[in-house]
DNA sequence: TAATTAGTATGTTGAAGCAACAAATTGATT
DNA sequence: AATCAATTTGTTGCTTCAACATACTAATTA
């Protein structure tokens, strides 16, 4: 429903996010400029500086003394304001991470974990390590301002609450109400790619963007849009799926899990690499991955191919070249529909991100219309395969921006 | 850049537009309702519907003597406010027509135009029937409220500039400046498919919804992408080439003007339909279309084909219905993406609907993933090949319901 | 010392809330 | 049938408080 503006307590909180935000963006930054950017009279801004100075969310840091006249007292974001827990569950593992206010990662661990074998255990294993986190960052003599929670599948986020995630084969799993009373914490729910989309916009690469798209590589292909300044979830929270649209290759294509040949997602994502390599090494063994799989003493792997590519290895790099191409192609499609601003690129796939980024970018201004490729800028995520799970400090780290006062309560 | 809140004024104006919107969308309604819903005070409510009356924007009709107590005073909007006048220019055409502030038509003129012949003459042959349309108009003793301007190609709204329209091969184009300075009156330009989303949102079968899509079908295929309550134009204008996107068909694909092949526009525009229909009579002649053809004594088209059909005629029926499939694969891809509420489908193409839908809606079910497939409603555009008519209007009266106070100035 | 830019203090404006009230109806009670 | 309580709608007058305007002080350069 449409957000009608009530009394001017709503004003009040409306303009001090948007003077946080703005200090949060284009740090350091004097009063006197933010009066220029937002039009808000300067007073205005003193006394809504003098508030989220009062609430140690700001920082004044130094003056500038730059051209003639009285020197602007420079504002920055306060990174000591509080501490943010992230937790992604991903397919076959669990990643925590306690970072500040600005996402500067103070603790972290990851584990595998099975979640096909038994939901409780998988959670349970998830608040041993959530607790661990907090023991680790109490340490810190700080607060705690909150848990994010990013997870494969659709979320009612509202309520906290995963709707359904095929990948890990759940339905209805509360989250937000298992995870808030374990941790005594206010917990926030979302879909890992939305969620580092997010991230991507509050500490990565799209930071001032409006319009830009999050793939999220790795056993699928996900997406994240962020459109007109914000996170666009459609009618359900099922918009993203940008991985089962067709590409144009050759006729023999496999059969996708969605029952569709021909979907984006069975040309690029993890296994599809992992599935072009086999096939390689059955007739040229010129390669040096059997050896690498002897020394890891494991299955082949996305990191095992990527260290080949290192080396220099022509299946390893041919293979990314391959699966790049056909990200560009689906990529090229998008591009077409959004007219992005950017293209961010992240997920355990995005480990090998300068060997596919080439062959991306040659297939997407071969695809694309010219008057719209020539506008879009491609781009690996900063946060690689952690993405999301900076995503999950991201969406706490959000809702503080959105809402300033509410750390009151905290 | 972000909109930021500033003086009180802006607050009124907000308030004042969520209110006219309110009684646009859910007439009638009465003040009580409205405070219910919007959550302002019953007196706010009460001052900003009395500035609405004063402005003749809105009229008090009758009472609703429904349960025990004081019966509600019902509001409706005002449709004699003022006259619109929309312009569409087509491919080969002009369309002009002028209506009420509901969007209902007063009059209307259609003729045949060539734009690639002479850029001016077009434009004059345009303003020549804006000027009947203007005189036909002025018999309602009311004011014109504004003209909108719905045209192929990329628009900068704001400077009311056609950037370029590869149909119409045209470039920097001031419409803005040439209607203006020869009617007086305020106007709007709008890429056609996004107008078109606009009447669907405002007078069509999309009010209330926050999330669809228009697919404007027609020479190509265009877009207009309505999300999270408000039209998306992407980083420059250009969102919207939905018609680019390859879909998964039998591999001896036509190449499509934009280079590539394999585009679903290939597969589902109007002359992929005249293109399959003349194949097919070469091979067989139990057709009615050749004589339909000589009775018109033009050439081969939809609206001939459309006869044909509705006179059951099995060439013509399955192949709208074959285009029908190719527009149901490309809408599965869309869908996936955007999990919209409702696909809105107009333009020239659309006079066939009856024929296309039943493909497209089995086609849809086939391919879309059954989650998202769900929740979607695909549905005909009540204006059909007008769509983008209206859509000039709607230009215009969204305008005002977006700036109630601007009116005074008219 | 003048000019310039940054930020503050004080009083004003006005949009919306609040609470009490008036208006118009239904229905139960006398 | 007349009356009165209950209910819902809409208005009036007063209060609150966020942002503005303007005049001020502060701190620097030339």
């Amino acid at each position: 429903m449409t957000k009608y503006i009530t009394d001017q307590a709503l004003v009040r909180e409306f303009n001090l996010s948007s003077v946080l935000r703005l200090i949060h963006a284009q740090p350091p930054i004097s009063r006197a400029q933010m009066a220029g950017i937002t039009g808000l009279n300067k007073s205005t801004i003193s006394s809504l500086v003098d508030d989220l100075l009062t609430q140690n969310l700001i920082l004044e840091t130094g003056s500038n003394t730059g051209g003639g006249g009285r020197p602007a007292t420079l504002l920055e974001m306060n990174p000591q304001v509080g501490l943010i827990i992230g937790v992604e569950l991903g397919v076959d593992f669990v990643s925590v991470a306690v970072t500040d206010f600005l996402g500067n990662i103070i603790w972290r661990r990851r584990e595998d974990a099975d979640p096909t074998e038994d939901q409780d255990k998988m959670i349970n294993q998830t608040l041993g390590i959530v607790k661990e986190a907090m023991a680790a960052g109490k340490k810190k003599n700080t607060r705690f301002l909150g848990l994010g929670l990013a997870t494969p599948g659709t979320v009612d986020i509202k309520e906290g609450v995963l709707i359904f995630a095929p990948n890990l084969h759940w339905r209805n799993v509360p989250f937000g109400k298992i995870f808030s009373e374990q941790t005594r914490l206010r917990v926030f729910v979302e879909n890992d790619a939305n969620a580092a989309a997010i991230a991507e916009h509050l500490f990565g690469t799209a930071r001032q963007c409006q319009d830009f798209i999050f793939v999220f590589a790795g056993v699928g292909i996900g997406g994240g849009l962020f459109l007109n300044g914000k996170l666009y979830r459609g009618k359900n929270g099922y918009a993203g799926e940008i991985g089962h649209s067709p590409i144009m290759a050759e006729p023999s294509q496999t059969v996708c899990h969605c029952g569709n040949r021909g979907c984006w997602e069975t040309y690029a994502n993890q296994y599809s690499i992992i599935q072009r390599i086999q096939a390689r090494l059955e007739v040229k063994r010129t390669s040096i991955i059997p050896k690498l799989i002897a020394e890891h003493n494991s299955p082949l792997s996305i990191p095992i191919i990527k260290q080949a590519a290192d080396a220099g290895d022509r299946e390893a790099i041919d293979s990314f070249a391959e699966a790049g191409h056909a990200m560009g192609q689906g990529l090229a499609g998008l591009i077409n529909i959004f007219n992005p601003e950017k293209i961010v690129i992240g997920g355990p796939l995005s480990i090998a991100g300068e060997y596919l980024l080439p062959a991306i970018k040659e297939t997407v201004a071969r695809h694309a219309l010219p008057e719209i490729d020539q506008q879009v800028e491609v781009l690996l995520s900063p946060f690689g395969p952690d993405a999301s799970l900076l995503g999950a400090i991201a969406i706490v780290a959000d809702d503080i921006l959105s809402h300033p006062s509410s750390i009151e309560g905290i």
